[in-house]
DNA sequence: CATCTTCATGAATATAATTCATGGAATTCA
DNA sequence: TGAATTCCATGAATTATATTCATGAAGATG
């Protein structure tokens, strides 16, 4: 890089007027988390909804005013002290920030209000579901939470029968006075035991699926998205098999019951053991998304946003292998 | 204001894209103190070296999205419950964020060079100078300071002649290789005892320093404002006495023995007990300003604009009738 | 070595911030 | 109370800044 010849000198006296006060500004740290945690500025781009590039020219200003480089080019991309220096002013001030935030929210808001009954239309999504709710609670103490539990045919109904305010679906709709907040996107792997003969393969078609037996969710195909996406069009359609526990269903496959589709972010945990193998389900891969629907009148409140935001956090965090969903 | 009318939703549905994370920026958290300290945006806007129009548009863009205000329209403005919110959350992140910035820099900067010779011209100075050196050298340890003493016919000659590192004078010179930051300007008010005819006007001219003594430090005309920019003008030459202290200098007022022009902020201590009272010099008043010079190479470096800062900051701080100098 | 991915960069474009010009409201002073 | 002054809000014009687009080079992968 040019800039390593560039002394500091010389970039201190590049600035203009008194821009230098205002040069280092949160979206800077909000880039410097974001390089830092998915490693990559075309992750991170991806994240925080911009290109690569803006994202290359944000941190190579910021490099330059201060004649020194915060990362170490390289993949992953590593900080450098200095770059430790910003994350850490990061960590210490970007809670207390969103904490004003809230505030200044809550002031505004009618308090008496804040009800979040959550409908879940995919079964594993308890998994992170959990936690963010534990998360959201110790910010948003007097919003009540509940779980609307049972299963819908039409979850998004549940928002216009004022059964629920908020519902986490797989797909986009179009439904008049709903709102639909991308969460992430994962990809769907097929599951074998370690001995099958599939799990030679680098990955499955939908050929594959059709000498063995499915086991899935006893959900309807139309929410299982191997069946809807896959098999269905393919004109595959496997003897099936139910279970109504992840856990259950790994069992089955790893006692060579059959194969069964799961998302990426599941599986960790069983593979380990060794007994099951995962692999991608067409040569692309089998990637499927999650949506948070609200009635448009409370998708714009401060503590439903704020949920939203908390649902994606804890995802990015809890799960590795999720991609941010535009 | 037709915000007021607006409700909170409607502030938040007009976010464009994920605009709203970057809604509070750090300026804005600049705004507010400064509006806040100087209860008005108009004299905010001089301080942060910008229109009363930005900064209105900035107020009301914040107070828009939050759908709230966060002052009260009156003079002085004063901060809501919303406004405080904001203001605490300044005076928490923004000594984290200086201090990260002056972590970087030492990072990048050569630490052994770190030296501050400072030479003053104007005796009053060293009033708001040592609290400003003191608040300095908690963040600037290891900066070696030093006050450059006794008395020079041409102080910007010692930055050549590297006698001294940064030189505070009156005026902003055009000197080659120098460098000159303004630090602040302020009224010299005419001193004259309580019971002074001259006491009975609101401000005084030229000519009415011509009857009377003229008591000063022992410092060369060029170097006293009112001699230079008003009593030669208009060609008045008023008997002259000395004194090297200020303290000195009041006292020789308060016993009658003339008159003395001092900074108006080196008065209000002495005003206080009554004996001398203070007015303009002229019906506009005679302003002067004070600048801090230092060598081209120098000035860009961290730890000198640093030094710069604080001692503007201390200034505005301590000493409440200054104003900002462009 | 070929392929795929990722960064950096300049130019073009889009967006945002600031100023300019102005009117109205609040405040001060005569 | 009226006149003068100071201050804030606002729309339009301008300027500055940020982002994207298009692309080439460097780095990883197999």
């Amino acid at each position: 890089m040019k800039m390593y010849a560039m002394t500091v000198l010389q970039a201190r006296q590049n600035e203009k007027g008194n821009g230098g006060i205002n040069m280092l500004a949160l979206k800077h740290l909000r880039l410097i988390e974001a390089i830092h945690d998915s490693g990559s500025i075309t992750r991170a781009a991806s994240r925080l909804y911009l290109t690569q590039s803006a994202l290359s020219h944000q941190l190579v200003a910021l490099e330059t005013y201060y004649g020194v480089s915060l990362f170490e080019r390289g993949r992953p991309l590593r900080l450098t002290a200095a770059g430790e220096i910003l994350l850490a002013l990061s960590h210490d001030i970007m809670p207390r920030i969103e904490a004003a935030k809230r505030e200044l929210s809550r002031l505004v808001e009618d308090k008496q209000s804040g009800r979040l009954r959550i409908a879940v239309e995919c079964h594993t999504c308890y998994d992170w579901l959990m936690p963010a709710m534990d998360a959201y609670r110790t910010n948003w103490p007097e919003v009540e939470m509940d779980l609307v539990g049972g299963f819908h045919t039409d979850p998004i109904a549940l928002l216009a029968d004022d059964k629920a305010d908020l519902v986490i679906v797989s797909e986009r709709g179009k439904h008049k006075g709903v709102v639909f907040n991308p969460l992430f996107r994962y990809e769907m792997l097929a599951l074998m035991a370690s001995a099958h003969p599939l799990a030679a393969k680098s990955y499955l078609t939908a050929r594959d699926f059709a000498a063995d037996v499915l086991i899935t969710y006893p959900a309807p195909d139309r929410l299982l998205d191997v069946v809807r996406r896959v098999l269905k069009p393919a004109g595959i359609n496997p003897e099936r098999r139910f279970a109504e526990l992840t856990i259950a269903i790994v069992q089955l496959v790893a006692s060579r019951k059959g194969l069964a589709a799961l998302p990426a972010w599941a599986i960790p945990t069983y593979l380990e053991r060794g007994y099951v193998v995962a692999r991608p389900i067409t040569k692309r891969g089998l990637w499927s998304g999650l949506y948070a629907a609200a009635r448009e009148a409370d998708a714009g409140r401060a503590f439903h946003k704020d949920f939203v935001s908390t649902l994606r956090e804890q995802a990015f965090m809890s799960l590795p292998t999720i991609e941010p969903l535009a």
